[in-house]
DNA sequence: CGCAATATACCCCAAATGTGGAATTCACAT
DNA sequence: ATGTGAATTCCACATTTGGGGTATATTGCG
């Protein structure tokens, strides 16, 4: 049973999407296809069944959107949406897999995917129906998947472990933050209108609070405090 | 008219859902609440009108989903939700906004919110599924949302305003990684087997080709290519 | 093949950094 | 008032870095 699971107004589109679907299941495929090509308003342009070809040929079939598989038998499907990007070709990608760990999704999302569906959950109505919802400048997702997605925002803001630069003082955490914009140990004391040596004490007291001897390491920490 | 914009598998709760509602809109809260009361499965448990009252009496309504405006008369929503996450309550936020800007966006999905929903965009009978797909581990968003949500994640893999990492050679990146890990000149050169001179002559032509003068600028950079 | 880019290595000198002290002032709390 | 911690200043010395050379393999490519 399928449920809505994003919410949006669905608007009315005059001409029909042209798609291309790049899946090395034939039998998935057929079905695939078979079910786009009679709905009225999705015109299927081409079907590649590895990533070779589908890079060859996308470009020229120039579709709105591209159906495509990360388990393709060549190459993968997220270095297929990286190269035929660069052409700047303003096809959006939609990503079908049946992978559901988290590398895979985030190389997609990054490589420039705008939605991704598990194979398995998804019906192929569904599909069908995240095509316009594409077209309609929405992001379909998996409903595992989009909870996922979100979770990546989510920082830990209470019962952190308490950072060793608690331990800092002001002046040192000043100091650090001259230092993380670009500042010399000299150039930051004159920021501050401190003596030379007295930021260099400050900083060797920072090593001492942070177990570590260079700036470049104490940079390292303070950058992914 | 609606559409299903991300996809799943409804499962059939047994139990009815608990909500609390925070919102200071009364006209809006009305609505919302008379029309959640007369869904079959969810249970409204308590209605606040800001974040000081919703604060108090969360934790003790323990409800399975806060649906929750950002903003309140007093305090954000935000905070509410931080506030609420810190008795480790195992409720689970579904923002509804009039926002729909970046900031208020990702502010809220840091703090924990699980989905999120544009007011003006959305039907009440949206949010009532919006409700069910958050306890069916979902995370429903607006379509405008999902969209921003995902574009995040997007890299600048093609027409990049090219970066300067890009004269970098292989060897070069190679020795910023390993600063980057904290290793100082003469440790990386150990690593990579080769001259701490070497290393010291990369340097000196990573520095020309970024335009620093110092490892602590250089590591900067990297850190943020 | 020859050329350009890359990787390798070394030298020198000046500047910055890392590390060990020591001492003064000031605010704040006991 | 006394002590403690923070901030400040200074010295001295060793090491590392930054910047200027030069030079020799090695690689990739037209």
């Amino acid at each position: 049973m399928s449920a809505t699971h994003t919410i949006s107004k669905m608007e009315s589109t005059q001409r029909s999407i042209d798609v291309v679907i790049v899946e090395d299941n034939k039998r998935y495929l057929n079905e695939l296809s078979l079910l786009l090509s009679n709905s009225p308003n999705i015109h299927v342009k081409g079907c590649y069944g590895n990533g070779k070809d589908a890079i060859e040929h996308i470009k020229e079939d120039n579709p709105d959107v591209v159906l495509i598989d990360i388990g393709l038998p060549d190459i993968s499907g997220v270095e297929v949406i990286k190269e035929v990007s660069k052409f700047g070709c303003p096809s959006e990608f939609l990503v079908l897999t049946v992978y559901d760990d988290d590398k895979h999704l985030f190389d997609a999302l990054q490589a420039g995917a705008v939605g991704y569906i598990v194979k398995g959950s998804t019906s192929l109505k569904d599909i069908e129906a995240a095509i316009f919802d594409v077209i309609d400048g929405g992001a379909p997702m998996s409903r595992v998947i989009a909870k996922r997605v979100i979770e990546t925002f989510r920082v830990n803001s209470h019962d952190q472990p308490r950072t060793k630069f608690d331990e800092l003082t002001k002046r040192e955490l000043q100091i650090l933050e001259y230092i993380s914009h670009g500042y010399n140990t000299r150039k930051a004391a004159e920021e501050l209108n401190i003596s030379y040596e007295t930021v260099r004490t400050h900083l060797k007291n920072i090593y001492q609070k942070l177990h570590v001897h260079t700036l470049v390491e104490a940079m390292l920490l303070y950058k992914n405090r």
